[in-house]
DNA sequence: ATAATTGCAAACTGTTTGCACATCC
DNA sequence: GGATGTGCAAACAGTTTGCAATTAT
């Protein structure tokens, strides 16, 4: 068993949390994707390669996961929630390319400081913030046609 | 006829746009609120003031309108849209407070200059960005408990 | 006049839930 | 054994859409 897969297994444990078969499935393919992905991409997985991994349990799962803070969800699109692996995954922010919805991420002390300062200013409390930067990546910058059609 | 008004009366005719009473009513309701707001905060006030514009008119509504930036879409919560005016509301950032809702904005040069030179480092050209800070505003600091039971 | 806009109701998408059955500790 | 977790199908919320009727220019 692969090193993240037996630290889940403790971090299940301590939590009084089962480790049940689609729980398994659904962690491994988290953790051999380790990218930013969606539920519906799970569901698509679990119906193609017949899993037996119900909608249900998958956005169960996917609640679970991000409330115990082993997954994160992500507001990138206003229409589903993206989640992305958090273990050993160092905190960072987002570019989304709207061309090729390529994430990429990036991490900046300086513009971290700012911010909690600013919060400061204004005797907020900050519990986490993000920053998202949306655009064209490099490979997507010379293919695109503006589209102001509709 | 307010300033406002009559920039939008010019901004509809150069664009093509038809200013039908539905409009008229929804962009006074916007520009009179100048605030954050949600699709069904105008549904909510067309009921109740029997306004007379469908549920099907609003969403459309403001999509043009976002189209035309004239309002721009926030995407804070991932169960549904707020909108803002644009009109003379220079480029911001948002604090939202996770137990009141109330949303502050912030703005800070310092902070646009780095997440620039950050995508420019990555040769990522930025259409636009957005930094949002959860927490606590000030108003709600010592009045909150911490629910983990479900 | 006629092309754009509207209202209605039905459709759609992503997500959540109640309940009977199955499973893990 | 008994609490916990699952699958199913139905419900839900926010949003979008086809179409016939209405309205702005």
């Amino acid at each position: 068993m692969s090193e993240i897969m037996s630290f889940f297994r403790s971090y299940f444990a301590r939590n009084n949390l089962r480790l049940t078969r689609p729980r398994v499935l659904i962690l491994e393919w988290i953790t051999q994707r380790r990218d930013h992905f969606t539920a519906e991409d799970l569901v698509r997985w679990a119906i193609l390669n017949r899993v037996g991994i119900s909608r249900a349990t998958i956005y169960r799962t996917l609640s679970l996961l991000t409330k115990y803070k082993l997954i994160a969800r992500r507001d990138f699109s206003s229409t589903h929630s993206h989640y992305e692996l958090i273990f050993n995954n160092k905190d960072h922010e987002h570019m989304i390319c709207l061309e090729c919805d390529r994430i990429y991420e990036f991490q900046n002390d300086e513009i971290e400081r700012l911010l909690l300062r600013e919060a400061q200013r204004r005797r907020f409390q900050s519990h986490f913030h993000n920053i998202k930067i949306y655009g064209l990546c490099h490979d997507c910058q010379n293919k695109r046609e503006v589209d102001f059609s509709n």
